[in-house]
DNA sequence: CGAAAGGCTCTTTTT
DNA sequence: GAGCCTTTCG
């Protein structure tokens, strides 16, 4: 097989140009992923290059995953020893490794957003400081922002000195400390730290930089300036360092991602090779057309000409609503118009919004409709807290000075120890200068000896009780694989009985299950390895990596974690003044111009259908407000929008529910069913049931019944596809 | 001294 | 409408 054979001239180009600094800026559809893993195929096959001295790096664990699936075809076999990761991944590999060079154990513990609020948060607590007056968030973000930057606890007054900067610098001092006698390190410290580590042992960088021979990176347009500095170490070398990316689609300023990287990169290397995809390949023209209009409208961007040989299929429609409820069902209801005709199956179709908390309507509409879906997150599986619960206590076994977890399942299930009890435990810890954990263990040594604790002796019983099973679990921990000493935790623990008490446990304990069946992959490693593999694994998941690539089923998605993906219809709701742009980035014009690429984002994952809804009023909790239709649809002309004629001046009182071109009807009528208690009805995925209850809201009635097959269910009467059966 | 029940604030996006 | 924190009860 030619590896070349099927790519355009650009793509061919951007192949071929191995040798020394490439930027390649690629629009959206236009094969980006193909180049990269041709290019990688390319140099395996064709220039011969052993794949262990070649790097990859991608955005999500997800991306990498594809690329490895799609190499495996190019280049079967020799896919194994690619280096094919995250930046995160990559690093915390290399630091395990080689971080004792700067001090850091080998086992220390990955902290996540929700450990790192915590642990801040303790450290405001120490330094007298209400968490109140100082969001904890805030300066979280503020610290992760320096370490994106490589600037430490001590440099980072040196770049402003207003009172919160202050409070800032001290809250990340001693944040800095914790982590350090906890033996973690945050996301931020995983890049950071490499970087480094290589700064202070150029020897060090200088072995991995004779490795890599060459280095691709991925999503370039999200990298921060750690990130670039990284691969600028590594590439010190060889210099073939190829970047891809789309300053058009870039999403994450607000997570520190810079485009002077882009920029840089030319003034770094100015020899660069510049290679331009502009063709797509996704979307009709139409739709590309009126993506171009909206991100035309960004000032601060290079133009840039991206046009497609595709048909010029249909524009877009907008639509408008009168609630959210009504626009989920308008989804609901036009999904399945499109799938009557055969023209969709539901696993081409996204919905796609700004926040999470928008995807609550929607489940609530498939789930009446009895639709299904995949939803992306909604509580976030490694979030949630029973699946941390467990994990917290998979990472004291492994690093027993990790005082996140520790502190959080030390009375979980309950023991008897509050918060009391933890404060002067804490404070008896620092006053010997130990971890907690070690605080616990010298609490047992000194049991009979008459020293003098804090602690009532009820208390001191169950710390050192607590003590004595964790100690347990770590020497289990060296004989028993992973998935048995998983097994013997949530038992010995107590957790799996605590679960059994709850009113939810039963959802939760499925969520243990799954959790289970992660730890069954790393069944084949020996004991201690199975354990850090699987925490490691389980710190650097994305959600977006679960996503399998076919789904069978509509997807719900927030806009940026849609980035990447494709679908022939694509649904983006709550277009609207607020929402999206949110209101939190409408005071600033570069906030304002990101918003307005998480809009092209969106509307360039379509293939051949848009849909752009926005409600005339929206809920925000109490009470509900008028909405104005988002700027963005403003900026696509008339031509490429189907619909009602959104800016001719209509008058708010003018509204009408609107019909698209598409649907045989935005909304159906109400059900002219008449059902009572007791009827049977015929529902086309449930089957038979009986109706068991009725009741009308607003504007609409629910029925419960319950299915002969399929539980009991809450419908509604306009929407579900019932029908009445003639009782026997 | 710890666990359960009501009032408060906010809601952006995530490796 | 939820989490979080403070108050009240056991």
């Amino acid at each position: 097989m030619d590896i070349l054979a099927d790519l355009n001239p650009a793509q061919k180009e951007a192949v071929e140009a191995i040798e020394g600094p490439v930027l390649i800026l690629a629009g959206p559809g236009s094969g980006k992923t193909r180049v990269i893993t041709h290019r990688v195929a390319y140099l395996i096959r064709k220039v011969g290059v052993n794949p262990r001295r070649i790097m990859a790096v991608t955005f999500t664990n997800k991306a990498a995953r594809e690329m490895e699936a799609r190499l495996n075809n190019l280049v079967s076999g020799s896919v194994k020893d690619l280096t094919l990761g995250t930046f995160h991944a990559i690093c915390a590999r290399i630091l395990r490794i080689d971080g004792k060079a700067i001090g850091i154990d080998s086992r220390f513990t990955i902290y996540d957003g929700d450990d790192q609020i915590s642990l801040l948060k303790r450290s405001l607590v120490d330094l007298d400081l209400d968490p109140k007056q100082y969001a904890p968030r805030a300066i979280q973000s503020a610290i992760s922002s320096a370490k994106s930057q490589m600037i430490g606890p001590d440099e980072f007054l040196k770049h402003g000195r207003s009172y919160f900067e202050e409070v800032v610098q001290r809250a990340y001092e001693r944040y800095q400390k914790m982590l350090d006698e906890s033996s973690a390190l945050d996301f931020d410290d995983l890049l950071m730290k490499t970087v480094l580590l290589f700064r202070r042992n150029p020897e060090l960088l200088e072995r991995y930089q004779n490795r890599y021979l060459h280095i691709q990176v991925d999503e370039f347009q999200d990298t921060n300036l750690v990130q670039y500095e990284l691969i600028k170490q590594l590439a010190g070398k060889y210099r073939n360092i190829c970047v891809v990316g789309d300053p058009d689609q870039s999403i994450y300023s607000w997570r520190s991602a810079d485009l002077r990287n882009i920029l840089n990169f030319e003034k770094d290397y100015p020899d660069a090779k510049v290679v331009l995809l502009e063709q797509s390949y996704r979307s009709t023209r139409l739709i590309l057309d009126a993506a171009s209009h909206v991100i035309s409208a960004n000032r601060n961007r290079k133009p840039k000409d991206l046009w497609t040989e595709n048909e010029e299929g249909m524009p877009c429609a907008v639509i408008e609503t009168y609630t959210e409820q009504e626009e989920a069902q308008y989804v609901v209801n036009e999904v399945d118009n499109l799938m009557g005709r055969g023209e969709v199956k539901p696993g081409d179709c996204a919905v796609m919004y700004r926040t999470n908390a928008q995807s609550r309507v929607l489940e609530e509409a498939f789930i009446r409709y009895g639709m299904p879906y995949k939803l992306v997150a909604g509580t976030r599986f490694y979030e949630r807290r029973e699946v941390k619960d467990i994990i917290a206590y998979l990472r004291l076994i492994q690093n027993s000075c990790d005082s996140v977890s520790l502190l959080r399942i030390i009375n979980v299930p309950q023991r008897g120890i509050g918060q009391r009890s933890l404060d002067e435990l804490t404070q008896w810890a620092r006053s010997q200068g130990v971890p907690e954990y070690r605080a616990l263990q010298l609490l047992a040594e000194s049991r009979d000896s008459a020293v003098d604790l804090p602690f009532s002796s009820r208390t001191v019983k169950v710390l050192i009780g607590f003590a004595v099973m964790v100690e347990g679990f770590i020497e289990k921990s060296r004989e028993l694989k992973l998935v048995e000493l998983f097994d013997a935790v949530v038992e010995s623990s107590g957790y799996r009985h605590y679960l059994a008490g709850l009113v939810d446990g039963e959802d939760r304990w499925e969520n243990v299950l799954e959790l289970r069946g992660v730890a069954q992959e790393y069944r084949d490693m020996p004991p201690m390895e199975g354990l850090s593999a699987f925490l490691e694994g389980v710190a650097l998941v994305s959600d977006i990596d679960d996503l399998e690539e076919r789904v069978e089923t509509v997807t719900l998605i927030t806009l940026h974690q849609a980035k990447g993906l494709e679908f022939p219809v694509v649904f983006i709701i709550g277009m609207e003044e607020g929402l999206l742009p949110h209101r939190r980035s409408m005071e600033s014009g570069d906030e304002l111009e990101e918003e307005r690429r998480l809009c092209y984002v969106g509307i360039t994952r379509a293939k051949q259908r848009v849909y752009l809804l926005h409600t005339y009023r929206r809920n925000l909790f109490g009470g509900s407000e008028a909405t104005l239709p988002s700027r963005f649809l403003q900026d696509i002309p008339k031509q490429f929008i189907a619909g009602k004629g959104l800016w001719d001046d209509e008058k708010e009182d003018d509204y009408t529910p609107v019909t698209s071109l598409f649907s045989r009807s935005a909304v159906k009528p109400l059900s002219s069913l008449k059902l009572e208690v007791g009827d049977r009805v015929q529902h086309q995925i449930f089957g038979e049931g009986v109706v068991i209850s009725l009741s009308s809201n607003r504007d609409d009635q629910e029925i419960t019944v319950a299915f002969d097959g399929a539980g009991v269910r809450h419908l509604l009467l306009s929407l579900a596809p019932l029908e009445k059966v003639d009782k026997k």
